[in-house]
Parts: structure tokens; C-alpha cells; sequence
RNA sequence: GCGCUUGUAGCUCAACUGGAUAGAGCGCCUGACUUCGGAUCAGGAGGUUCUGGGUUCGACUCCUAGCAGGCGCGCCA
């Protein structure tokens, strides 16, 4: 039930008769046309650019138009209070009591499906994200990225998308062997008494590789522990399922659950990379080739090699990519062009990929190879999260990965737990970088929007416990032709607009539209709530612990949008706190 | 040097894919508590939207040239 939506298709429909009268001309595309929510500061629910947008090609003054418009969508329907017009030509429609009433009846019946966009085609998407190396635990850096893909998943599957959560594992390569080293070294010196070789750059120094040790050498008795190249094979898997399932710990931990992983080594494996060469050779994208050295480089140090290098320059990149080391093995970048080429063969319609700050530069070249592999554009989307600033005691946070002091997950949960890491990290634009304060995240005070959101429920529940209803089951009670007045209206135009906001957030990507708007409801829920100061009638529970239905209706409409939002969030709703 | 990205109130950020007099929170200044749970509310001050051009009825938003910060730039994934 959008109300912008339901009166632009009116509005659409009015047009289109005009036109065939020959009263107005239209363009060959009605797209430029909106119903928008109007500034706060006119008294009106609605607002069109009509006039505006057919100015031009009816050679007429916006504001002739718009006076001529405003009498026709005057009588669009019984709803319609007035019609006005405003300086450049908008034209802003105030709606009657009534549809307010009628407004909250109905959607009060679709308590998990009001603002879903029933409009919209329904695709399938893969949503891949984290994705981090399995050699140790998530870290803060990860964890920005993981819960906006996570709640872009959970935008989509609301507006009745079909959507598949993807984990690729990178369990191939260098620092797949470094890793495993790091962990036979450890072995070693838990076994054999043999101190780790700290000075060794290449091996990871974490102590939790100390428990990756403990749990293979007491699960894996028949290992010859002394012989590396023996129980290498062996050990390279057990290291990787150590670290995987750490991480899918930390993921439970942050409300996160993938559907799929999907290892790189497999891929490698059964020769899809070979294939996925083969046919972008076939279509001609490939090409044995140098590449120059950046300008700024350093030139001297500079080798010019030739090697498999893929087109990607012919998509719109800067440079073409090499796909092959000179030691024959493949690039990350050519196992990942036949992960994506899996992707495309699982029959997706859209792939969308949630990369760290650090990895935007990656963007061009692999949707490059998606458009080559598809003969498509804008198959894959591509969604950056930027850097989390850590702020702790009023000093911004520095993390080093070679003194192993950075902020695991299990840190961060721990210290300011689940929900508020992430309402915080969802509070903001994914462009953004964000400024995520330890000890204001910890707060519990208006200061944290949360909390704020949180207790705007909480209030809800608390009139629903004093009268003995379950807020969670559906109102039993007859709907009828209640009379609200401009305080309750205020806050069933915000409602109204909890559609347009799903609308724009799962459109766009942009999940922060969400808890920017649960907290303007909440606002005005916590203003609305003082009013029972000074007027006893805007109180919810009567002196003799009675309250009427139309309050019910209204409590009951605005914990739901709450609800539903926080869902969406990952986010809970406590009705105590 | 090149690419991507950000620049909005003192600070942290919004702004509904180009709309109206640019909105919140924090901080600052007033005010409301024997609380239908004050983890709240009412009011005030605070702006050349980084700069210069352009596009049009209309620009924080698009184009262009700069400035400033961040990230990245051969076979590390």
C-alpha cells in the first residue's frame, strides 16, 4: 500500500484521458513524473511535479498548468480534502481525515507485508560477501561489510526476491601454504618444543593459531607430525576447516548465516578456470601481451613480461589483466573469473558483491569480466564498504596486523554486543567512512540511535502489557470509523512513507535509509508520547485502565513499521528494557 | 602520474535517482520530572552545501576544470 505510488498512477491515468481529448500533450515517456512527500512546513500529504515536467512541451506557464490540473485531480476521488499549488508549480494534494483512518485499517491486517513493493518483477540474486581469507579470525574490518551484505539480503528476500548468501572461500594459493606453515610451526612447537620462528615474515604470528595446533594434533593422532610433506595435503585441509569454522562463529555471532561456501580450490580443481579461459579465448578476449609500468613507478624496477593477459580494457577498464603467472599457475583474478562464470551458469539475475574499501580498485576488471561472459551489461553490482574509524577514549584507534593487537569480532560483540554494532554500522552510507565510537555505541541513552529505536518499541509494549494484550498476536477487534486528530495523522503520514522508503533502500542498496527513518518514527512516537503531559485525552491508558480501540490501531500500526524494520536490520526488538 | 571515492552547521551525518525556505543528533543556551517507564520531551542560536565555469523552469544532486582527504595501482588474495 504505497499512497505516492496508488495517486501517481491516478494522476498517470487522468493524463492519459486529457490527452486523448486533446486537452494536453504529453511526452512519449511519463518517467519524469512524481508524487513525492512533501516539505514539512506545508500542510499537505502529497506533491506532484506534473505541471512542471509538461511545462515545456505544452508551451504553458507551470502555473496555468498546474491551476488547470489542480481542479481535474481535485475530483480524482472522495479522499482528496484540497488541492493547492505552490510557487514553481507543484501541485500538493491533502488528503481527508477519513483516508487516514481507512489508511491504518488496512494495513494494520498486512502487519509483515505492508511495504513490501508488490509493483516490482521478482529476480534472483546472489549476494556474495565476506569472503575473507581463511587463515584467522574476522576482524572489525570485516565486519562493516558482512552486516550490509546481510541486510541487503534481508531488504531483497522482504521485497520477495529470491536471494542466496555466498561465502568464496580463498583456500588457494601462496598464503593458503603460508598459512598452513604457520600452523605446522606451531604444531612443532606444542609437539617438539621447538620455539616458532617469530622473525619469519611469511608466517602468520596470531595466537590463535596456537588453538588451531592443539585441536588438530588431539584430533588427528595418526599424523606422522614430523614429516611436513608428508601431512601436508592433510594438514592444509584441517587448517582451513579450523579457520572456517572460526569464522563461521564470529558470523553467528554478528546474526550472520551464509547459505553457500564455495571453495576456490574446487573451482581450480575441476578445471574451470582452464574452461572459463577457453571460452573467453574462443570470443576473443584473451591475448598473450605486456603490460606497461604506472607512471608514477618506478620504472627501473620494472620487468616487462608477456603473459595471458584478458581484454578488460575493452569493457571500460584503465588496463588488461593478467591471468597467468610466469610459473604457469593462475592469477586470483583468473580463479575468480570462473567463480563468477559459476555464478552466471547457476542462472542469477543479478550478482551483487559486497567489497571492502581496499578492494574498489577490483570493481572494473571483474565486471569486465562479467560483462564478456554474459554479453550483458549490469549483471553484476558491485556495492564498496568503506573503513570503520575505531575512536576509543576520544583517540582514533590504530590497528596493526604485524603487532596482531587488531579487534577481532569476538572483541567487538563482547564488549558492545550485537544489535548495537549493528544499528551503528547500518546508521550510515555505505560511502561513507564511518566513525564508529566505542564508548557512545556502548551508551544507553538517546546519544545512541538504538537505543532510541529500541525504547520507542519498548514504550509500546509497555501500554500493551498494562492492559493485558500480547502485542505480538493481531488485533482482535472490530475496525471501524475512528476520528484521529493532526497529532495522530502527523505520524500516519510517516508511516505512509515506510514503503518509499523500502522502495529506495532495496532499489539503490542503500540499507542506512532504514534506521534513518525507524529513528524520525520513533521521534515523532517519543514527541507524540509527551503530549500526555498537558492533554490527559492523549494518553493511552484512561484512569480507570481502559483504552480505546482507535489507540490500539495506532500503537499497534506503528510497532509493527518498527518491527518490520528491525527485522530487516537483524536487529531485536525487546519489549522490556 | 592514473583510477575509484568522499567533501553539507563547531563535530558526526541525512536529504526520497533534478524539486519548494537544505534537515537530524552531539555540543552550546532556555525550559518540562511525587514519570500512563525521563533511556524522554518543548524552544533558541548555528549554512555562500570545498572553489570556478556550464546544462534548465529548478542543482547538494548531472557535466567540466581545479582544491583537499581516504583507498588502490604489476603474477597478494
Amino acid at each position: 500500500m504505497n499512497i505516492f505510488d496508488y495517486y501517481l498512477e491516478k494522476i498517470k491515468l487522468l493524463l492519459n484521458d486529457l490527452n486523448k481529448e486533446g486537452q494536453i500533450i504529453l511526452p512519449s515517456s511519463l518517467d519524469g513524473i512524481n508524487a513525492e512527500i512533501p516539505p514539512e512546513k506545508f500542510d499537505c500529504d502529497i506533491s506532484t511535479n506534473v505541471a512542471m515536467v509538461l511545462s515545456k512541451i505544452n508551451n504553458k506557464p507551470p502555473f496555468d498548468l498546474a491551476e488547470n490540473l489542480s481542479k481535474k485531480i481535485k475530483s480524482l476521488d472522495e479522499y482528496i480534502d484540497n488541492v493547492s499549488i505552490a510557487k514553481p508549480g507543484f501541485i500538493n494534494i491533502k488528503l481527508k481525515p477519513s483516508f487516514w483512518t481507512n489508511f491504518i485499517n488496512n494495513i494494520i491486517k498486512i502487519p509483515d507485508t505492508f511495504g513490501v513493493n508488490e509493483k516490482e518483477d521478482k529476480n534472483k540474486y546472489l549476494v556474495e560477501f565476506v569472503s575473507a581469507n581463511p587463515t584467522g579470525p574476522l576482524h572489525v574490518g570485516h565486519c562493516r561489510g558482512a552486516i550490509l551484505g546481510d541486510v541487503i539480503s534481508n531488504l531483497l528476500s522482504f521485497n520477495k526476491h529470491v536471494v542466496t548468501k555466498e561465502y568464496y572461500v580463498n583456500d588457494y594459493g601462496n598464503q593458503i601454504i603460508n598459512f598452513t606453515k604457520s600452523v605446522y610451526a606451531r604444531i612443532r612447537e606444542i609437539k617438539f618444543n621447538e620455539p616458532f620462528p617469530i622473525d619469519n615474515e611469511d608466517l602468520y604470528p596470531g595466537d590463535y593459531l596456537v588453538d588451531f595446533a592443539n585441536n588438530i594434533i588431539s584430533a588427528n593422532n595418526e599424523l606422522d607430525f614430523e614429516n611436513y610433506d608428508k601431512i601436508s595435503i592433510e594438514l592444509t585441509k584441517l587448517s582451513i576447516t579450523e579457520a572456517l569454522n572460526l569464522i563461521k562463529k564470529n558470523l553467528k555471532s554478528l546474526g550472520i548465516e551464509h547459505d553457500n561456501f564455495v571453495s576456490e580450490k574446487s573451482l581450480v580443481e575441476a578445471k574451470e578456470v582452464e574452461k572459463v579461459i577457453d571460452y573467453l579465448t574462443e570470443n576473443n578476449h584473451v591475448y598473450k601481451g605486456k603490460i606497461k609500468a604506472p607512471k608514477g613507478e618506478n620504472d627501473q624496477n620494472w620487468i616487462e613480461r608477456e603473459q595471458l593477459l584478458f581484454k578488460s580494457t575493452d569493457f571500460g577498464d584503465d588496463k588488461d589483466r593478467a591471468l597467468q603467472k610466469s610459473d604457469g599457475s593462475w592469477t586470483y583474478f583468473a580463479s575468480d573469473v570462473a567463480y563468477h562464470k559459476n555464478k552466471l551458469d547457476r542462472k542469477y539475475d543479478y550478482l551483487i558483491n559486497i567489497l571492502g574499501a581496499d578492494h574498489a580498485g577490483y570493481i572494473k576488471r571483474i565486471t569486465s569480466s562479467v560483462d564478456a561472459l554474459s554479453n550483458s551489461k549490469n549483471k553484476l553490482i558491485c556495492k564498496v564498504s568503506q573503513l570503520v574509524k575505531l575512536i576509543k577514549d576520544n583517540k582514533p584507534f590504530k590497528m596493526s596486523k604485524r603487532k596482531g593487537d587488531y579487534i577481532t569480532v569476538d572483541d567487538l560483540i563482547s564488549e558492545v554486543g550485537k544489535d548495537a554494532t549493528r544499528f551503528i554500522m547500518l546508521n550510515r552510507s555505505s560511502d561513507v567512512e564511518l566513525d564508529f565510537d566505542f564508548d557512545n555505541v556502548k551508551e544507553k541513552s538517546k546519544e545512541n540511535p538504538l537505543y532510541y529505536v529500541q525504547y520507542c518499541y519498548a514504550r509500546i509494549s509497555s501500554v500493551y502489557r498494562h492492559i493485558n494484550i500480547d502485542l505480538s498476536v493481531n488485533l482482535k477487534i472490530s475496525l471501524s470509523d475512528f476520528e484521529y486528530t493532526s497529532d495522530e495523522i502527523k505520524i500516519f503520514k510517516k508511516i505512509s512513507e515506510w514503503p518509499k522508503c523500502i522502495d529506495a533502500a532495496s532499489k539503490k542498496l542503500e540499507p542506512h535509509r532504514i534506521p534513518v527513518y525507524l529513528y524520525e518514527l520513533a521521534s515523532l512516537f517519543h514527541s507524540y508520547w509527551n503530549l500526555g503531559k498537558d492533554k490527559p485525552e492523549k494518553r493511552f491508558i484512561s484512569e480507570d485502565k481502559k483504552i480505546s480501540d482507535d489507540k490500539l490501531v495506532f500503537l499497534k500500526a506503528i510497532s509493527n513499521v518498527i518491527r518490520s524494520g528491525m527485522n530487516i536490520l537483524g536487529v531485536e526488538t525487546p519489549e522490556k528494557m
